[in-house]
DNA sequence: TATTATCCATCGATTTTACTGATGGCAACT
DNA sequence: AGTTGCCATCAGTAAAATCGATGGATAATA
């Protein structure tokens, strides 16, 4: 007994089995079926040249199955029946009626924006399922995009052209002060900046390489006293007056009141976009996913 | 969505996606397969477009399932289970640890002579299936056995060559009396019957014409006072003094002690033979049966 | 008894499908 | 830039499914 045989049985074969059955004839089933006798008995031949068991008694009045037969049609109405959802599974999926949709995002835009799209988007389209990949940083969701592990992506970072993208917020980099620092007058200005120590993301992090460069613009170098690896964290380190952060506004939800926020002098904004892949050929629901997201973005530019 | 699809995926298909999703690529499914890549390609290319899904992600580092691909790859495990369930069943009834035997045969042998055989038969192949149909004459004893709706017939009657015979006994035709009537010497001889009521089976019995014909032969033709048609209420009626019968020994078993039994003048016997099918190709368990029949057939003879 | 009708197996031809080996494109390492 | 690992595609070939026609067998019918 082989574990893999080479040759096998074919889903075909089965289903003349079965019409054989329903309809008692080698003939009749060929009818039933549309196409020829010849084909039918042929089908059945090698059936039973494979299984190397007779499955039908052939007579005068058609032809009717053997025990064997009888056991193994069992088993061909339960593999046609799979068959049948298999069919019904991907249809559904085909539709609105089903699926899913993935989605890779951080952690700051699937807790403040995502969520509500996502609720809303399950109440419309109940059946379809959404699953979220949270990552820390661009590359990763880039990439969970690239080898087909999501199939919209949230980035706040531009991105080559083998993505559509387009924007879904700005998220403004704002900085927080504890209450103990002092402000001058009714904004900050470069001067307060250069003064205060600063809480910023651990090394390397896009964000802050991104604040540093504009900072630099206007002569501000920013004075680092506490590298932190949770935006958590670094607004917690703030909130005890340990230093001051900027940091997206988003990412640095919920702010307590204990904690002073501004704008930079001059604003800095993060762009949040939504990516998919260009030349992806997506199933309805993540369109419909991304018609939602789009209508929701008006909320936040 | 067509209940009928003319032409749909094929099993290999889903073995070849269940192995891409097992070894993660399709050049290393194609590896284990022992086919070309390019027929793993092809396969599942040929697949997606028949479901109108996309199954696989390709990627540099190989293939992984898309959300679809997940739910069809988990009823493709499904299908491969039930294909190696066949071919177990098929195999199991290609050997003697399972299949069937249908048998047909009267009453009077099932209950006399096969009931034994099939429980010593059943102990010593409690896999194999024993079915009986029982039958009134041997006209539908053939056509059962022509029909292949059995595999093994018990026949009373001489048949033609399509048929392989043997005796299985030889079963004597009897006269029963009630305790009323006398005999005068020891044994009977064709007066006593000529003057005997006699009950006998209804109308165009094969036995009874047998009957008939012996005692012609002996110029004794029976004075037939009730036809009856079932063997049982035959011997009660003998029993209740109604009349005498001649009749095989076994159809009259169980005979109640109140009854005189008596062989005839020139004794007569049917021959219990057993038939099958001649150019049939029988699984082993009919073989099997076949033996132990003929080795029980030594007590009867 | 001879005839007819029904059913299935078989044959040869044809179309379809499955498979292969070679080639090329693409993306990620070195 | 070159190399490697992965998949798609192409053209040719081998295998198969399918068909129409034919023939044999067996019941039912005349």
């Amino acid at each position: 007994m082989k574990p893999n045989p080479k040759s096998s049985f074919t889903l075909t074969q089965l289903r003349i089995l079965i019409a054989i059955a329903t309809y008692g004839s080698f003939s009749e089933a060929a009818l039933q079926l549309e196409m020829s006798q010849s084909s039918v008995s042929n089908a059945i031949a090698t059936l039973e040249t494979e299984l190397g068991v007779i499955l039908f008694v052939r007579g005068r009045q058609g032809a009717s199955l053997t025990p064997v037969g009888e056991q193994v049609l069992a088993y061909a109405r339960q593999m046609m029946q799979l068959q049948e959802e298999i069919y019904k599974t991907v249809n559904l999926a085909k539709t609105l009626q089903g699926g899913q949709v993935r989605i890779t995002s951080f952690r700051s835009i699937t807790t403040h924006v995502l969520s509500g799209v996502i609720a809303q988007f399950r109440q419309r389209f109940p059946q379809i399922g959404v699953t979220i990949l949270e990552q820390w940083d661009n590359q990763h969701i880039v990439s969970a995009l690239r080898q087909g592990q999501a199939d919209i992506g949230i980035i706040d970072h531009p991105l080559d052209d083998q993505f559509d993208t387009w924007e879904l917020l700005q998220d403004e980099y704002v900085v927080l002060l504890p209450s103990s620092f002092q402000v001058k007058g009714t904004g900050l200005d470069w001067d307060d900046l250069r003064n205060y120590p600063f809480v910023m993301f651990s090394e390397g992090d896009q964000h802050d390489e991104e604040v540093f460069a504009h900072c630099s613009v206007f002569d501000t170098f920013l004075k680092v006293a506490y590298w932190v690896k949770a935006d958590s964290s670094i607004v917690s380190m703030v909130a005890q007056g340990l230093g001051a952060t900027i940091i997206p506004r988003l990412a640095a939800e919920p702010i307590p009141n204990t904690i002073q926020v501004f704008s930079l002098p001059v604003p800095l904004f993060r762009m949040v976009q939504v990516a998919v892949l260009a030349d992806a050929l997506f199933p309805p629901p993540v369109f419909a996913f991304l018609e939602m997201l789009k209508s929701e973005s008006r909320f936040y530019i």
